[in-house]
DNA sequence: AACTCCCATATCCTATAGGATTTATCGTGG
DNA sequence: CCACGATAAATCCTATAGGATATGGGAGTT
């Protein structure tokens, strides 16, 4: 498996990433498959052999990678898959997001006429890809179980998040947002959400819409506030 | 030539530090003493060599040193010293840094008792270090321009923050606490900052212990608002 | 039977070497 | 005098090897 040679050299293209790129979104999709059980040690020669490169690049990716909270790290003792998130630790990852959402949308507020745009088509992206998923259930009778499909959907969801958070102009709260995508990436992955969860997000995403357009200060805070409070909602549901 | 490449091995401490922590902590040192001239490259073996250690550990604590902002790295060129802070992006910064500290003060507050402990032993360590930096002042003239002399004021006055963080029992907003904490530590390091604000800033974090003293909800996030504007206040003074 | 000590294996950490790429310098032509 | 191209040095990136350390199992003792 995954046996590639890699073709490492004169590939002419301007994709100007090291290794160490290609072998943190190797290990990040490893993570985010799921199929790595918490606690379980990440062998950095063990990586090493299986993705067919060197250590170094293997322990680059890993150091990069533990800021974001995914992997922890033990001096002379090596990595492992940080544990799940307790629900004391879900309460407050839910916590740390809407603080910095709600902020994000009061500051994205006064560039409504910039943001509409973009906003409409991430959530046109994100309707397309929950109809996606959901025709997929369909056929599939239940559970896609194979979590790759799903990836799609929440990226788009996220992207919409995101997109209000770029138009808050403030490239600190955007790298607070994307410490803590990961975080909220394993937990949507945690939770095994069904089919209702994804009208719900749509129909909330679409009144945040609105009440971008509806020009009034207060109503694309309430609606994010409202989105996130379901979501929170729906998230302890399941434990 | 201020390094001790040797006797690193079996302190019997219990901190297990491997030598790229150490070299971490010589190139955070390099960057905040303001001797690098920002846009300077850092050369990997150039560090290697100073630091008379290997490539790869140098290489790891850059890698660990890219997501502060503190260094810049583009593929195959190598890493430099990020740009100084803009206007724009200082604002961006002390408005990142309100929102945190704001909902920081908000979420401490039902745990004022076990906060106002550590707080006031913080504020003591804070009103020493001024102490010194001020006797320090006055025996050699002025500006010690030394940066090490204020390295210790700076790390008091921001424990004393970091302390009421803490307080607010929320992993998250700590991380990105220390996420920003590296920025702040630069922006007061161009701010070449005067006597005075030592006392403005003591004056200030004691008004902040007696609104959490006061038992009120709202003083505390007042006071601490307070506060933030007088370093805002401060720092565009000098720019 | 339970505990301690010791040793073998696996792993991490650091150092060194070689291939690939970027940047600087120098010479030549317009 | 300026622009352009080729060569050379420096640097980065990756691979491999060796020393140091933690973990697991077995023998011996109480």
């Amino acid at each position: 498996m995954t046996t590639k040679p890699k073709a490492r050299t004169t590939t002419g293209s301007v994709d100007r990433r090291a290794l160490r790129d290609g072998v943190y979104d190797a290990v990040l999709e490893m993570l985010l498959d799921g199929t790595t059980p918490p606690g379980s040690s990440l062998g950095i020669d063990s990586l090493a052999r299986e993705l067919g490169v060197s250590p170094t690049p293997v322990r680059e990716a890993l150091v990069q990678m533990e800021h974001t909270g995914l992997v922890s790290r033990t001096a002379l003792k090596g990595y492992k898959v940080a544990p799940p998130l307790g629900p004391e630790q879900m309460t407050e990852l839910l916590d740390a997001r809407t603080m910095l959402e709600l902020s994000a949308v009061e500051r994205a507020a006064p560039h409504t006429e910039t943001l509409l745009p973009d906003l409409k088509i991430a959530h046109a992206e994100h309707v397309l890809s929950a109809h996606r998923v959901r025709r997929r259930q369909q056929q599939h009778g239940q559970a896609p179980k194979g979590y790759a499909d799903l990836r799609e959907y929440f990226n788009a969801d996220w992207e919409f998040h995101l997109v209000i958070i770029r138009a808050a102009r403030n490239r600190f709260l955007l790298q607070m947002a994307e410490s803590l995508s990961a975080h909220v990436h394993r937990l949507r992955q945690s939770a095994d959400l069904g089919v209702y969860d994804l009208d719900q997000a749509v129909a909330e995403h679409a009144e945040i819409i609105a009440a971008f357009e509806s020009r009034d200060e207060l109503a694309p805070v309430e609606a994010m506030r409202a989105h996130l409070a379901g979501v929170a909602e729906r998230s302890v549901e399941q434990a």
